[in-house]
DNA sequence: GGTATGATTGACT
DNA sequence: GTCAATCATACCA
C-alpha cells in the first residue's frame, strides 16, 4: 500500500504525526520517519507565510507531492505538501532510521556511520540523494516510496528546531527513545528550570 | 544596485 | 561552546 493524496490532505499537524513510523524510500533508499515538523500558512515560521513565489510554489500546489528547497545555500530538504490545494502547508521530514540501502547512503554521506546517515534534515536529503529534481514530484510513484506504519507508535513532540519566528509551536514530532533523531526532545513534565534567561 | 538572513552542518576552541 | 560555508530570497535605496 502506498500513501498518496487522500493522506495528505488532512490537517498538516495530524499528517506529521501520522507520519511518525512510516517508511519513505526514495529509488529503493530509505527508512522509518522519527522525525517530522509541521508548516503552515499563516505560520511565521513557514516558507509560505509570505504568499506564493517561484521558490514555493510546490506548497500551494496539490498535497502529496515533494517541495524540496536549498537551505543555507548549501543542503536540500524534503517537505510533504499537505491539507487542501493552495493551503501552502507542509510536513518537514528532518529524520529517518534507516534500513534500506546503507551502503549507498554511506557511500553519498562520506560516513559509516548509521546513526548520522539520516539524523537531520540536510544529512537525510543528502543520504537519499534528493534534490531540486523531485521538487513538485508526486510521493505516491517512483522514485518514491511511502509506506504507512506497521503498528502503533509512541510520539513525542516538542517545538521547532532552528527556527526564530513563532519557536514556541510545539509542531515537532518524534518516534519515542529513538537514537536516529536529529536532536533529542525537551523532557516533557517539569517546567524548564531556567526561564529566567531567552534562549535566543 | 547592495545587504542581511536562514526549516543546516561540520570543524574547531 | 563558537563559527564559516554558500546562495536564493527579501528588503531597501
Amino acid at each position: 500500500m502506498l500513501m498518496g493524496g487522500d493522506f495528505f490532505a488532512a490537517d498538516v499537524i495530524s499528517v506529521a504525526r501520522s507520519l511518525i513510523g512510516a517508511t519513505l524510500l526514495v529509488d529503493g533508499v530509505g527508512g522509518e520517519i522519527v522525525e517530522t515538523e509541521a508548516y503552515d500558512r499563516d505560520d511565521p515560521a513557514s516558507h509560505s507565510f509570505p504568499g506564493p513565489t517561484p521558490r514555493n510554489a510546490a506548497m500551494f500546489g496539490p498535497p502529496g507531492h515533494a517541495y524540496v528547497y536549498r537551505s543555507y545555500g548549501i543542503h536540500w530538504c524534503l517537505n510533504f505538501v499537505c491539507g487542501p490545494q493552495g493551503r501552502g502547508a507542509a510536513v518537514l521530514v528532518r529524520a529517518l532510521r534507516p534500513s534500506h540501502g546503507l551502503a549507498s547512503m554511506g557511500e553519498r554521506r562520506g560516513l559509516e556511520e548509521e546513526r548520522l546517515l539520516c539524523a537531520g534534515p540536510g544529512r537525510l536529503a543528502q543520504a537519499l540523494g534528493v534534490s531540486l529534481t523531485h521538487n513538485g514530484m508526486r510521493l505516491d510513484a517512483a522514485p518514491f516510496a511511502l509506506h504507512p506504519a506497521s503498528g502503533g507508535v509512541d510520539i513525542v513532540e516538542g517545538p521547532r528546531i532552528g527556527i526564530t519566528k513563532a519557536a514556541e509551536r510545539p509542531w515537532r514530532f518524534g518516534l519515542a527513545g529513538s537514537r536516529h533523531l536529529s536532536r533529542p526532545f525537551p523532557k516533557p513534565g517539569r517546567l524548564s528550570a531556567r526561564c529566567d534567561r531567552p534562549s535566543r
